[in-house]
RNA sequence: GGCGCGUUCGUCUAGUGGUUAGGACGCCGGCCUCUCACGCCGGUAGCACGGGUUCGACUCCCGUACGCGCUGCCA
C-alpha cells in the first residue's frame, strides 16, 4: 500500500516554526517513499479561521517549496460527513447525546477532581440515551472504561496510557462542528492516511483517536509524534517562518537545512541539498527529545547554503533587495560573479545588496580611517602608473589585472599589500572589500581609471605629508 | 493535582553493554593571506542524580529531580 500522509494546520495566523517542520517531515517522508503528501485545512473553530490565514499556510509552503497532491481539503466543507458518522455512532451504542451545560461540567469537574483526583466529566448523560429532541446538546464519545490502550509510535516507541484516565471527549459540539479529536480520525480515514506525523502535543490525543478507530471499524494508520522545537522567544518577533524568512533574510535551503537538524540527523552531515534530504529522510532517524530553536547556528547553516546554491537561483533570490533600493542588475556573468565573490561574505540575503555600493555607484567619499592610512601622496606614483596600465591593458580579465599587479610590485620591489590597499580603497571608498582583483575587474576599466586618478586628485589636495 | 513523554559538551546531535564518548555551531589559539572573509589545523566543554541488573553500563530496569505536553464545546 502506497504511503499517504498529510500536513493538516488550522489557520491561525501564522507559520508557526513548528508546524513548518511538521509540514517539512510530512513531505520528505512522502518524497523519500515516493508516497502522497496532502494538505488539510482544519478549520472547524469557525471563530478564529479566516480567508487570509489559509493564504499564509499556502504562501509558507510555496515558500518552502513543499508542494503538495491532489486537492486541499477544507474540514468546514464537510461538516455534514460528521455528523453523518456521529449519528452511526450513537445508534451503535459508541457515543452519547449530552446535555450538561458548561456550568455544570465545571461544577462536575472541581468535584470529580477532588474526589478521584482526575478532573474528568462524571459521565451523568453516558446511560440516559437521550435522543436528538433533547434540546441543546454535545455528542461525546463513550470511552472505554477498561483495558488498557497502547500504541508503537514510529519516533517515540511504545505509548502506553490506561483507558480509565481517558475522558468521554466531545465529539460535536452544540453547534454541530465537530471537535478536533473526531474530525482528524474521520478525515484520515478518508483520505486514507497511512501515516500520521505530526507534533509530540498530540501524543496522549492518540489514545483517544484509536478508541475512535476503533469503534468505526476503520484501521488506525501508523502514528509518528515529532518532538517539540524550544527557545522561539516571543520578543524576537512571532516565531513563524514569515519572521525568520524576512527578518532575517533567510534563504529556504537554509532555514529547511537548519530545521530539519532540529530533531533529525544522519550520521555527521550538516549541510543537505533538497535531494540530498530527500534522499536520506527516514522516520527512525528523528529524535525523540526536544531541541532549541539558535539563531546562531540557523545563520550559519544559512551562510552554508548561499554558498551552495546555484548562482541562477541565488540571483532570484536577491534580486527583489536589488530592486527595493532601486537598482536592476541585469542577470548575467558580471551579476553573477559579484554575487559570487559576496557570497563567502554574507549570511543573510540582505548583505548582498549591503556590501556592493560601490559596484554600483561612485564613490562619494573615503572612509576616514582607511583614507588616512593608505591614501598617501607617496601612493600617488602608483596609483596613477596603474591607472595607466589598466588603460592600456588588451584583455580585461581577473588574471590580466592580476598579472599588471604582480607585475608592478616586481618593478616597485613591493608586496602586494603596499599596493593593493591604496587601490582597494581608491576603488571602493573602504578597506574591506572582496579580493582586489576580482573588485578590480566588478568595477571595470573605465571606472577604476578613473577611481584610481580621483583618489590622487583627493590625496593632493589632503594629504599634507 | 492527575496522567503522559523526555533528559549525551552552552546549543544541535552521533552512539544502541566493553569507544581515548564522535561530529557541528559558538568560543579560544594557529596556519593561509592583498583587506575582510572563506578554508584548513588544533584546543575548550558533556553522558541530570541515586539505586539496581551485569564480569562490565551513556547504553537495560526502578526511583528522584528537572523540562515539556495533555488534562478546552482550541487544534
Amino acid at each position: 500500500m502506497s504511503v499517504r500522509v498529510r500536513f493538516a494546520p488550522s489557520p491561525t495566523g501564522f507559520m508557526h516554526m513548528g508546524n513548518a517542520r511538521t509540514a517539512l517531515f510530512n513531505w520528505l517522508y512522502a518524497r523519500h517513499v515516493g508516497g502522497t503528501f496532502l494538505l488539510r485545512i482544519e478549520d472547524t473553530d469557525r471563530e478564529r479561521s479566516t480567508k487570509e490565514a489559509v493564504q499564509v499556510i499556502y504562501d509558507s509552503l510555496k515558500w518552502m517549496g513543499l508542494d503538495w497532491d491532489e486537492d486541499v481539503i477544507f474540514q468546514s466543507d464537510r461538516l455534514d460527513v460528521y455528523r453523518d458518522v456521529a449519528n452511526r455512532l450513537i445508534d451503535a451504542g459508541f457515543a452519547y447525546r449530552c446535555t450538561c451545560t458548561r456550568e455544570e461540567l465545571e461544577a462536575i469537574k472541581v468535584r470529580m477532581e477532588a474526589e478521584t483526583g482526575q478532573k474528568r466529566y462524571d459521565r451523568t448523560c453516558r446511560d440516559k440515551k437521550q435522543g436528538p429532541d433533547c434540546g441543546e446538546h454535545v455528542i461525546r464519545f463513550a470511552t472505554p472504561i477498561t483495558g488498557e490502550s497502547a500504541f508503537e509510535d514510529l519516533i517515540q516507541g511504545s505509548i502506553l496510557k490506561q483507558q480509565e484516565e481517558l475522558d468521554d471527549f466531545i465529539m460535536m459540539r452544540t453547534d454541530g462542528t465537530p471537535t478536533y479529536q473526531f474530525a482528524v480520525v474521520v478525515d484520515d480515514e478518508k483520505m486514507r492516511i497511512t501515516h500520521v506525523i505530526r507534533g509530540v502535543d498530540h501524543i496522549d490525543n492518540t489514545h483517544d483517536q484509536l478508541n475512535l478507530y476503533r469503534a468505526l471499524g476503520f484501521t488506525p494508520p501508523q502514528f509518528a509524534h515529532a518532538p517539540r522545537i524550544l527557545g522561539l522567544s516571543k520578543r524576537k518577533g512571532s516565531p513563524s517562518v514569515e519572521y525568520y524568512r524576512q527578518a532575517m533574510g533567510l534563504t529556504r535551503e537554509g532555514l529547511l537545512n537548519y530545521i530539519v537538524r532540529l530533531g533529525w540527523s544522519h550520521g555527521d552531515q550538516e549541510i543537505f541539498s533538497m535531494e540530498e534530504l530527500i534522499a536520506a529522510f527516514d522516520l527512525k532517524d528523528v529524535n525523540r527529545a526536544s531541541g532549541n530553536f539558535d539563531d546562531v547556528k540557523l545563520a550559519w547553516v544559512n551562510e552554508q547554503q548561499l554558498r551552495k546554491i546555484p548562482l541562477e537561483l541565488l540571483a532570484d533570490y536577491v534580486l527583489p533587495y536589488f530592486q527595493e533600493k532601486g537598482l536592476n542588475p541585469e542577470k548575467g556573468p558580471w551579476f553573477y560573479r559579484m554575487l559570487d565573490v559576496i557570497r563567502l561574505r554574507a549570511t543573510h540575503l540582505g548583505d548582498f545588496v549591503d556590501r556592493c555600493d560601490y559596484f554600483f555607484n561612485d564613490i562619494k567619499e573615503y572612509e576616514e580611517k582607511a583614507a588616512k592610512k593608505h591614501l598617501k601622496s607617496a601612493m600617488t606614483p602608483v596609483l596613477l602608473e596603474l591607472a595607466d596600465r589598466f588603460e592600456k591593458l588588451g584583455e580585461w580579465t581577473e588574471e590580466a589585472i592580476a598579472a599588471v599587479m604582480t607585475r608592478l610590485c616586481e618593478e616597485k620591489d613591493t608586496k602586494l599589500g603596499k599596493i593593493a590597499q591604496p587601490a582597494r580603497v581608491a576603488l571602493s571608498g573602504c578597506a574591506m572589500t572582496p579580493g582586489i582583483y576580482e573588485t578590480i575587474w566588478l568595477i571595470g576599466r573605465e571606472r577604476t581609471v578613473s577611481r584610481l586618478k580621483a583618489a590622487t586628485q583627493w590625496i593632493a589636495e589632503n594629504d599634507q605629508t
